[in-house]
DNA sequence: CCTAAAGTCACCCGATCGAGTGACCGATAT
DNA sequence: ATATCGGTCACTCGATCGGGTGACTTTAGG
């Protein structure tokens, strides 16, 4: 399955410790470690680990903060908030902004295990293979063939007037196609665009 | 091997007689007729054939300054030039620029089959696989972990000033690191740059 | 029959981008 | 010992982008 998992924790001491018992399972394949939620931020998109063991309480940035944050840059993170016990308010709070689960710190390996297996499994209701995960939402829009057509422009690196030049049209009428191939994927500028036409395979 | 040709010239009749001479051929999927170069641009990039049978001689743009027009757009095109025999001069220019060979319009169905396995086999001392024909020559090149966060940033669509800010860099830094991506890249923009980014495997 | 969708083109406007340059720092390589 | 590379930040400038809006036409659909 080569599941990756990221634990970020101030303490040294609980990253190891967490470390150990998530090698001791087999369907974990390789876990890295952080010490602060601005190295989980830095690092996640790097690693794109299948999920995030996030501590609640850090010095810096806490890791509800962290949650949020990365949340908001990477919509499908998987993120579980460890917490020492007493701070329920936070553990909701992150919950509410994303995060899938929590755990405490002095979990069993058992327990461990279980509610990996359970945040896994769970992930495996979304449409599973790596690739497909990172699809929005919903079945594939419908792409017109000037759509399509610009679109493949735009991966070429071509601007819209040279589009304009290759599709002899205007470069008004390319930037119309355009805005409208916008809000079908819901991409905001070309870069995204592009990145969601080779997700839905209309780019390779 | 889902093998597809697309056919362009003028006379309807030659296109249903090559459309018809190819479909007897074990290896040709699917063949697609155009009637002029202009269309050819413009159902290219929507069909993405493996070869494109292209008239020297036709109304209108003709079969040569479609051949450049479609090599400098895409150019991983594998175009073979059409002709009645007497535009040697024609051919070797369409050559020149990047046309894979030239076939007379009267060929027999043996030589058509000889010529586009030729065409086919030369096509596959390239990489091989549809994906790994898209990719920029030479070896992939060596990003840094910042550079990839760019870039990763950028396929989400987020301004510099936004990647700045998931970073905690400045705007003006994630400039630098953009320029030194699109460089590395042969990228001329952020579009560029992401649908490299998925052919190198950068992104998913 | 009329509406909706697609295609075409135009104008305005503020935000963003990308190029070019220069600079300082630390680590690594030569 | 010095050169190179990666990372950081700053400033300028012209080009491009993307949003908003409107309008005309054709084709398809209800």
């Amino acid at each position: 399955m080569t599941t990756t998992v990221l634990v970020c924790d101030d303490s040294p001491a609980v990253r190891e410790s967490f470390r150990k018992s998530l090698s001791t399972l087999s369907e974990i394949e390789r876990v890295t470690a952080a010490g602060s939620g601005e190295e989980v931020l830095a690092r996640y998109p790097l690693e794109r680990p299948d999920v995030v063991l996030l501590d609640v309480q850090m010095p810096g940035m806490g890791g509800v903060e962290a949650a949020k944050r990365l949340v908001s840059s990477h919509p499908d993170a998987t993120i579980v908030m460890l917490t020492m016990g007493e701070d329920v308010d936070g553990v909701s709070e992150a919950i509410e902004d994303g995060a899938r689960g929590y755990m405490a710190k002095n979990v069993s390996v058992e327990e461990l295990a279980s509610t990996m297996t359970l945040v896994l499994a769970s992930n495996a209701e979304l449409p599973g293979q790596r690739g497909e995960i990172n699809r929005p939402g919903g079945r594939p829009p419908v792409l017109t063939e000037r759509e399509q057509q610009v679109l493949d422009g735009m991966s070429r690196g071509r601007s819209n007037a040279e589009i304009g030049r290759e599709l002899f049209l205007s470069e008004d009428t390319v930037k119309t196609h355009a805005r409208r191939l916008f809000r079908k994927l819901g991409a905001s500028d070309r870069a995204q665009a592009v990145a969601f036409g080779f997700r839905w395979s209309f780019l390779r």
